[in-house]
DNA sequence: CCCCACACCGTAAACGTTTACAGGCAACCT
DNA sequence: AGGTTGCCTGTAAACGTTTACGGTGTGGGG
């Protein structure tokens, strides 16, 4: 195999000097003569720059990292759909880094920026300790956060907003005529349980309806956890009528426990889920969700991040993706997909996704 | 911010040579006095290596890559999830290529491969070129291939194999008891179409059941038309007892018209997907499907490599992934979720996942 | 005819490491 | 005491680029 051409093999060939086919290959105003016998050398030699060379001496590696807790996850995972090809067309690699929520890990990445093998890094932390706070601050390239941030922090940030998003979903619900409504949450000393919970809290007093202990049920964010907070809710309060999940995954377990109990979604009692998951779409009956934008996220930390890459200074920058509802069947009656928001309505389009297995 | 300190700078500090510096930092033997002098320095300093100079030295850049079209395929991310952690326990760093489906952007990565900012690459290529395997043949660096390459192309390669796949499908229903088993297949000029569709006709054969054309209708890999095609399907052979459907949206889109033509699953018509993504345990009722193992593909591709990248020499080589069938509502009745073959049965923990939305 | 301007090119240094080689020094043996 | 051994360390080259700088040759103007 040899060891690949390098410039000084393509000089000796074309009897120029390295300097002369460097700048040949980067374009620099060079005589029409050496152009040629530069770019025929390194035609016949199959000759393609060493990156890592050329980082080396220009300080650029034209790569960026994304770290988040799981590419499993959907929420993580429409980000990086969407960073994907905003990098790719910037003419930036993506380096993916999976910290499985684990802090140290986090902590790593970050540290690991000193060994600058990326030019910048996004960043879904689940949770900010001071660790990471300091880090931040001594980071030597541009970091952008997507999740919230203690204020004052110096760094770009990108967050959603589920108390808003909450609120969407109950007003729809009460809107519809529902006055039990219940929510379905997880442990409450997670950052979104919390946010969810305080959220519900308010969007029911904002409508006159009474805050109710018994329609507030905690299990955790999976289907399985779902499902049995939602048979102790109904157990306890049969006639509630809106069941407000925290996430998709409950909702599906909600679906499940509605179904065995013979009651109608949405005629008997309404689910509306969060996240908006592909989940959502494909069950039955399809699941009015809370967006939460991330995708949306996603590209806007990508075009911040190419902002400060492309050299932009000035204050660290906050953007807040505002929440969106995608209404569907398990709550608005038997039509299959509706989208009432087309400003953000791709959502559907999403199980339009080739599953071959070649 | 100024300038990071280098090797250099430690050196001038602790009084010491950089080489020194360098034996110290990668543990070469060394003095007890120096040691100690060397890591005073460098802790003080905040030093973190410079990952390219040593790159540029040592030839290794410890990234490994892995391009496949779609991020958002379920074939696809499974893979991924797989090849991250092995990848990351073996020191190396995962750089993302997506490439849209698009052979140009195929062959552009084969060819980066002469940059040298990887190690290694892993790829799961839509069809294979010409211009595939000429690259792939002078590729400066290990490769291995997730998908079916010509006879003879001499590069490590894990394939899986939907024929065998779709026969456990179609015995598992015959176990059953269905014999007017259908089969709603993508385009036939596809890859995965005309493997799946030639598998079915031998099925039956070697079961003895007739192959009737009627039987079978082609639509598309997405839920609308697969929901039309099992439409027209209906309205040609009411008698119809069993759908083996081409992949897990075809699937959806059958029990949406299943249950809009009042038939119950699995009574009346019994339905299999394939690929066996998380959209199969979330649907109702669950869908029993045929899992093609790209988790497993993703991880014996990661660990080839691996191998490759030791320095093991050595014939390429081939792994066939084989087939399973996760077995849940949709064929088996009204109880929930079984997986028969505990042996890759961790299909369903895949849906409990945290859905949160910071 | 001389000089200057200009276009082009080559030499060499630099980016931050790793590592082959050789020098220095202490300890040990004879 | 002299020689040998072995440990530790420093010098310098190398990895493959980019780029500042100065040199050469040509053409044109005075």
């Amino acid at each position: 195999m040899a060891d690949g051409p390098t410039i000084n093999t393509i000089a000796e060939r074309a009897g120029v000097s390295i300097a002369s086919v460097s700048r040949v290959l980067n374009g620099l105003p060079t005589r029409q003569e050496t152009v040629r016998k530069v770019m025929a050398a390194a035609d016949e030699l199959g000759y393609v720059r060493n990156a890592v060379a050329r980082s080396l001496k220009s300080r650029r590696t034209h790569q960026v990292a994304f770290a988040m807790a799981d590419v499993g996850n959907p929420a993580y995972l429409a980000m990086l759909r969407e960073i994907q090809p905003v990098l790719k067309s910037a003419g930036y690699r993506l380096v993916l880094h999976s910290t499985d929520a684990v802090v140290a890990d986090e902590i790593d990445v970050l540290h690991s920026l000193g060994e600058r093998y990326v030019d910048g890094l996004i960043m879904s932390p689940l949770r900010v300790t001071e660790a990471h706070l300091e880090l931040l601050a001594a980071a030597r390239a541009p970091v952008v956060i997507i999740g919230s941030v203690p204020d004052g922090t110096r760094v770009d940030n990108v967050r959603a907003d589920s108390g808003t998003g909450v609120r969407l979903a109950i007003d729809h619900l009460y809107a519809l005529g529902r006055r039990r409504i219940a929510m379905v949450n997880g442990p409450l000393d997670t950052v979104p349980g919390a946010a969810r919970g305080a959220a519900y809290r308010e969007a029911l007093g904002d409508l006159g309806l009474p805050y109710d202990d018994d329609l507030v049920q905690i299990g955790d964010f999976y289907r399985a956890e779902g499902a049995r907070a939602v048979a102790e809710l109904l157990a306890r309060v049969p006639g509630v009528d809106a069941l407000m999940c925290a996430n998709d995954l409950i909702a599906l377990g909600a679906l499940d426990v509605l179904r065995a109990a013979g009651k109608r979604v949405p005629e008997d009692v309404a689910v509306v889920g969060m996240d908006d998951t592909d989940l959502a779409a494909a069950s039955w009956p399809s699941l009015t969700s809370v967006s939460l934008g991330s995708a949306e996220r996603g590209k806007v930390a990508a075009e911040l991040l190419l902002d400060r890459l492309r050299g932009e200074g000035g204050e660290p920058r906050r953007v807040t993706v505002p929440p969106h509802l995608a209404v569907r069947a398990s709550t608005s009656g038997p039509a299959h997909d509706r989208t009432p928001d087309p400003g953000h309505g791709d959502t559907d389009g999403r199980t339009d996704r080739k599953g071959s297995g070649a």
